[in-house]
DNA sequence: GATGAATGAGTCTTCATTCAT
DNA sequence: GATGAATGAAGACTCATTCAT
């Protein structure tokens, strides 16, 4: 993190707003241009800022995109976990969870577009971001699949490691589309309940399923 | 397509090569490097041609990503439409889709990871390329479940438009931990089975379900 | 214009002296060795800028010869219609057009060279520019007859769109010889008076002619 | 000179064909498009014939161009001196030197663009070439001075290093006119009259003058 | 800290020229 | 001789980064 305090005055909180606005700026150059194609220049005016004021807060243009990855998508994990945990049940939790992703990606259209464009770039960074933050995103899935077997809910020949990829590769296609087209076809609501309800009944236990049954 | 044929001999063989070489080239070093790290000049000395010789089978380096998505794409989608033609019942054909999809990424890592990677990639092309050929190949699927909704196999409120989208995503999420991941965790046959597995449960008519049930 | 002013103070003199700089820089260059064979690094090296430097004050290559054409030409026009203004007589506006012609071609040589030689390029840009500035500066000429032939100096069979043209290919072809050859054969003082000797004493009507006879 | 003979049979005569065919694609070309913006590849195509072909007939792309001034301005060089000595009167010699310079450039639209254009490039060739050929060319007209004034015709003090580049320059500048606008407004007859009309009774002794007078 | 003019390394692309067929 | 695919040197232009003010 590069957040520049000075002291508890008012100047610390220009300075860290400038760090922000930089990153809000970038977020938004890079969604619409991509990494490659978006310009420090083009960031820095958007932040209203000169150009080499970024490099007062960031080591280089790759550092911002780092920088949006840690800041921004521990933000998110961290709100996404405390919700899930306000639920009991693992198939309400993993209801909760599609419903909490999409409307996440809803608000944050720049922000999901940088992660899910970027994140995909092969780069050095790739390896060592998406794996590391995005493992942890990832992990609160099969910590949720795996409770759901404890308690005989959830089938036990369900591998939470290839479930985890499925359920969030479910979600994140139906975000893609969004963000990709412009005008929204489905609402989170129904995509949420269509894509938690295909898993749910996929793997629940036998004796689950008859209970749900009518 | 720029092929360029003489006459039905060996020559044509060898020059009609050329376009096939720099575009296996291609394939390769975009999938190691991204399409906007990797250098004309790499792409021409991983195919043993000059630097020039790429100008001749393609306008520009963008070009060859387009090219690369029209011809192998294309190619792709028919052996995969013509796969699924074999099967009959809806459940199997989405089975076959799954593993179909999972071994083909695995026989073709590298073209996997450009088209994975770079169809993200915000630009005028991807929203005219992906929406078409991507598109016809998502079409696959709904195409399935539209059948098996026929014959009251799937559930009627399952909607092939989200479906389709959930179904592939969770795919190609898998898929792209296999691309990135240098070593495998789960088998193909593994990977296939358990995701066509959630989602074929998820989606089952409650008499194709008691049906099913021992 | 791209000059780029901060403040009244030294420093937008020394801002301002760059884009003269690199436009003077560029005058040498392309006398030298003729637009197409000059290269944007040799402009930048005589003007002691960094390459991507002459971009901050020029849109490229081409930009920089418009520009020659446009702020020195002017400057050239402005200066010749001020003196000739100077003049009454229309004989003698015609023989200081001359004189003032042929020393402004030896005293910017470079220049001279440039406007002789890519004026002559086909291309867009001569059509444009050429048939604007250059037209201007031809009616100079054009201007004059009309005056002698008004004032009964000039005979009006005289066509002053033919004779702006012969006048000016005459003194033109001149400048051309001396910027091309290194050493000067004739004085600019002769050549200009022989040369609006041979067109005076070819327009005059006779009553003006049998005056000037001895 | 490059003609390739083989023998006198018709294959010489298809391979003098070939010469000149691709001299005068490029008399065409370089015309639209001035020499440096032409591509060899044009100028093949033009002539129906392969690239490679055009290295068998010149050297290099310059050669053609200095082919074009040597055979081209030599063979008008010859018909100009030709026409001129039939006249007997240096009076009539200019008038018909302006007359047939004219003329020559309305016929041979191309080849007096790129005689126009290109000769200004300056480059090694320019000085070498138009100092030689052309040469040649403006000491007819300064013969023609000398030949008037042993017959007290043209004034002693005309200087005929300097009357050549006049009067030459005046009917360049008026063939430029013309090269470069497609309409026509003034006539061959009617420019070559009033130009030569200008310089004529601006060099005439006084003498010749008052015989002249009516 | 903030600025933004200046830098110059880096790359796509063109096209004259060659040479195997 | 004729071909035209292949070559690769050369150069315009971009833009991340620096640094004097």
């Amino acid at each position: 993190m590069l957040y520049h305090y000075h002291a508890c005055d008012g100047l610390s909180v220009r300075v860290a707003d400038k760090h922000e606005k930089i990153l809000k700026a970038a977020i938004k150059v890079f969604a619409h241009n991509g990494f490659f194609n978006s310009r420090i220049a083009e960031i820095a005016e958007e932040a209203n800022v000169a150009d080499g004021t970024v490099y007062l807060y960031f080591n280089n243009k790759y550092d911002i995109l780092i920088t949006i990855f840690e800041e921004e998508i521990g933000e998110i994990i961290a709100r996404v976990k405390q919700r899930i945990a306000a639920c009991d049940d693992p198939r309400e939790k993993l209801e909760c969870f599609a419903h909490l992703h999409l409307s996440l990606v809803e608000e944050n259209r720049d922000l999901a577009e940088v992660i899910q464009v970027e994140l995909r770039q092969s780069s050095k960074f790739m390896k060592e971001y998406r794996n590391k933050k995005f493992a942890e995103y990832l992990n609160i899935i099969s910590q949720i699949v795996r409770q759901g077997q404890a308690q005989e809910i959830f089938r036990a020949e369900v591998m939470p490691g290839i479930f985890k990829r499925a359920f969030f590769g479910a979600l994140d296609e139906m975000s893609r589309f969004w963000v990709l087209s412009s005008r929204k076809k489905y609402s989170v609501a129904t995509a949420a309940k269509q894509i938690s309800g295909y898993f749910l009944c996929g793997i629940l236990t036998e004796k689950a399923l008859v209970a749900a049954l009518p």
